[in-house]
DNA sequence: CGAAAAAAATAAACTAGTTTAATAAATACA
DNA sequence: TGTATTTATTAAACTAGTTTATTTTTTTCG
């Protein structure tokens, strides 16, 4: 009990991320105002923490578990778009647009939190924040020309390849949402791809 | 001939670019200083400015023209993953890595060029260039989730609504290539589309 | 621990989109 | 202006992935 809200109180990780995207050591009143920006929770597994329609969404950090931002089409049908885990980012980068994504604890987790309007005050002062954007649009262009010319089957195998920690930690019908088919047919592919052993 | 001699002499577009993203009126040593990072050239229609394998690739402003950056696949098939035309930019963000894109001017266009090193310098002092990207980041995540989750007559459909004067400038195999179906296939979407009057 | 619920597997009929090939229409440019 | 080249159309056979339904396996949690 008293160590979790020790926890609570502790912003080590994100310091320690500030830290290093800054380059140097922080110093004390920096530290206090950077804390100041942010809040930080834990949730339980299948928290929402962001839902389509809401406008002036929060960026989150990860401390500890893993996330993911999604969309549910016309049909009702879930689409991952990302996961996120330990340190790192994870957010609808429309904001203040009103989004169209949700955002969910797939585990357990502790994140902390920031509005757009405090992001961007850190965001012009630690300009390697900038950097996130730009990975992350590096990441999603990548994503997005492999869903559009490899088959399900290779961007299985290049999921196993590039990040094997998800796959174990991730519920088979959340990665065939990340590969844009239907669980059905990722459960063929793994029939398929076990026989080959 | 002298005429063109003093277009390419011009750099108005882009100084007008710079005076919006900084909200004021540039200083002279400021025009200077801007003109001073890029290149500015004209390029006849089918001309490959940036092709893979290349590092270091530069960043391109549009004053006149449309281009794309595409991708070839394992099969040798192209995947188009954007188009740019005026006042819009157009580059990989992924440089100094080796990019794995094609940039091809689809019409006769005139670009200013900027080195990534350059860019970073005007980076830090516009911040709102840093909005260029995560402008960028939110419309390929808007058009990736429309290719994941719409079928191609669908996607079609938003195209024309969104981004008309784009059909009217593009061929019909281009388009299909960047909703990432073949160009029978659109095609066919089209002639069922026809019917439809 | 055991029952209920959630997730995964399997099968069969179906459809969106591909491939190949041949023909027609539009465009370029000598 | 006419010919060669590029682009678009149409058709038919094919395949990657979907849908619906049923059964089996795994996980959750009282």
């Amino acid at each position: 009990m008293s160590f979790e809200f020790r926890s609570m109180e502790n912003y080590d990780v994100l310091l320690s991320y500030f830290k290093h995207i800054k380059g140097a050591p922080l110093e004390a009143a920096e530290m206090q105002e950077i804390t100041s920006y942010f809040g930080k929770r834990s949730y339980k597994k299948k928290t929402l923490l962001m839902r389509a329609g809401e406008a002036n969404t929060k960026h989150y950090y990860i401390e500890k578990g893993l996330l993911r931002l999604y969309i549910i089409d016309q049909s009702g049908k879930e689409f991952n778009i990302l996961f996120a885990s330990e340190r790192q980012w994870i957010g609808d980068l429309g904001t203040p647009a009103e989004t169209p994504y949700y955002i969910e604890t797939v585990e357990d987790s502790i994140v902390y939190s920031i509005a757009e309007e405090d992001f961007n005050v850190l965001y012009k002062r630690y300009i390697k924040l900038a950097q996130y954007i730009r990975k992350s649009y590096v990441f999603l262009q990548k994503r997005f020309v492999s869903i559009l010319s490899k088959t399900a089957e290779e961007n299985y195998e290049e999921l196993v390849a590039d990040h094997p920690g998800l796959i174990q930690r991730l519920p088979q019908y959340q990665i065939s949402s990340y590969l844009g088919v239907t669980p059905v047919f990722l459960s063929k592919i793994l029939a398929k791809r076990a026989k080959k052993d």
